[in-house]
DNA sequence: CGGGGCGTTGAAAAGCGTCAACCCTTGTGG
DNA sequence: CCACAAGGGTTGACGCTTTTCAACGCCCCG
């Protein structure tokens, strides 16, 4: 229930040198033809990409740091539909105006890409917009999963699962970082600060994870970590 | 948390007559196209229409009931994603396999479109595949507005959201029919039967609605309802 | 006429939220 | 270089919302 301050910095900020590494997803696919028309741009932490409701002209890819896509209620409460890590698309679902704010859980590098230029590059490869259909229904099963999670799953299961899911993201799925704060984490998975603090330190003393620091955790126990998680 | 009695039959049970008038959905637009290759299906109340894992073989539209789609976790506990009345289309997201299993919360008929004809019509007819495409996102819209309210909306202003929602998918939005047991409302909203039956009472206690019958709500003061819900 | 599912209501319990205090880290400015 | 402030994280005590468990009535269908 976190209200974020406020981040009135609309555009993002763009940076014209940088030639930094393009990073290739796990599984780009077709999608690697789209770095071709990227620039770079980086935010600083907290700083918006877009806001809901912005018409949607750029489609962007992480390349490092992390966002969160977040919905609000009138009052301020707050949920984070999903972080993404860098290989991850944000902004491509082919809205008008986009459905959520996007902004920089930690300072962050992406590369934008003018829509104009993906529709037109999807139209000519099919590969393409293939591959944006299928990324769209993945944030779809996502979504299902994550509705399954917050209706159904107690603080345990939830964090259990949570640092799984965060863990299958990563190169070693034992060792998870969390660039994100707990009141991220909260915001995501339907709980307060507190409860995720309180988690955490549970699943320590039953050794299941080790926290290196706050945002670095060693999965022990996996075994017993999917046990918690209570797997559909 | 409830479980549903074991519906085994996979498969949907066709009926050869019926020439039914076929419903044109409010904003069909170009899916209309597809009931040229549509054969009707019905469903008997629990009947499942497909499972989850099960190939994805047929799209459907539903012409008249009601149907859900669930998710499960492994002990029983069960979320629906969403309502299907009349009108709306099932398991058009170009998936593989099913990722949820579909069934009828009341008797329900509906038209079938292999979906190997469907692919043939939406390559050959852009405005089809466009449509298609239009339904995944709207579908993900709903999915992001579903987790905000089953991570951060208290009983009362789930009941009201979904009474609203109910409200605006029907002719008139102040008679609202809910084909659907309080326990399927409950695990499409993450709550307990017993909490949606007393949210009921409470409302109907408040007058902001009155129970005609238990399928049946009129919606006496629509701004309280509102105000109840806590939009976004 | 009887039975079973569904809905409602009540009482008690539990899980999580709220409020508050405190610690630690980080970064900023003197 | 150090002091201090600010934000994030942890922990504790308490309370409230929702769940759990139970009983009962009703309606529909066999």
């Amino acid at each position: 229930m976190s209200v974020m301050p406020g981040v009135s910095e609309a555009g993002a900020a763009r940076q014209r040198s940088a030639s930094f590494a393009i990073l290739a997803s796990k599984s780009d696919g077709a999608l690697a033809l789209l770095d071709r028309i990227g620039r770079p741009v980086t935010l600083r932490r907290d700083q918006a990409l877009f806001h809901e409701g912005d018409a949607a002209r750029y489609g962007f890819k992480v390349i490092a740091g992390a966002l969160r896509s977040c919905r609000l209620l009138a009052d301020g409460r707050r949920h984070i539909t999903e972080f993404f890590l860098p290989g991850d698309y944000v902004g491509l679902n082919g809205e008008e105006t986009h459905g959520f704010t996007a902004e920089a859980v930690s300072a962050a590098s992406l590369v934008q890409y003018p829509l104009s230029a993906v529709e037109k590059i999807a139209s000519a490869q099919p590969q393409v917009s293939k591959s944006l259909l299928a990324l769209l229904r993945q944030h779809l099963s996502a979504a299902q999963q994550q509705m399954l999670l917050l209706g159904r799953k107690n603080a345990v299961e939830r964090i259990a699962s949570f640092l799984l899911a965060m863990g299958e993201r990563s190169d070693d799925s034992e060792h998870v970082l969390l660039p994100m704060t707990r009141g991220d984490i909260a915001d995501h998975l339907g709980l307060t600060t507190e409860t995720v603090s309180r988690v955490f330190t549970q699943l320590k003393a039953q050794h299941v994870i080790q926290l290196k620091s706050t945002t670095e955790v060693r999965v022990t126990d996996v075994g017993a970590l999917e046990e918690l998680a209570a797997a559909a």
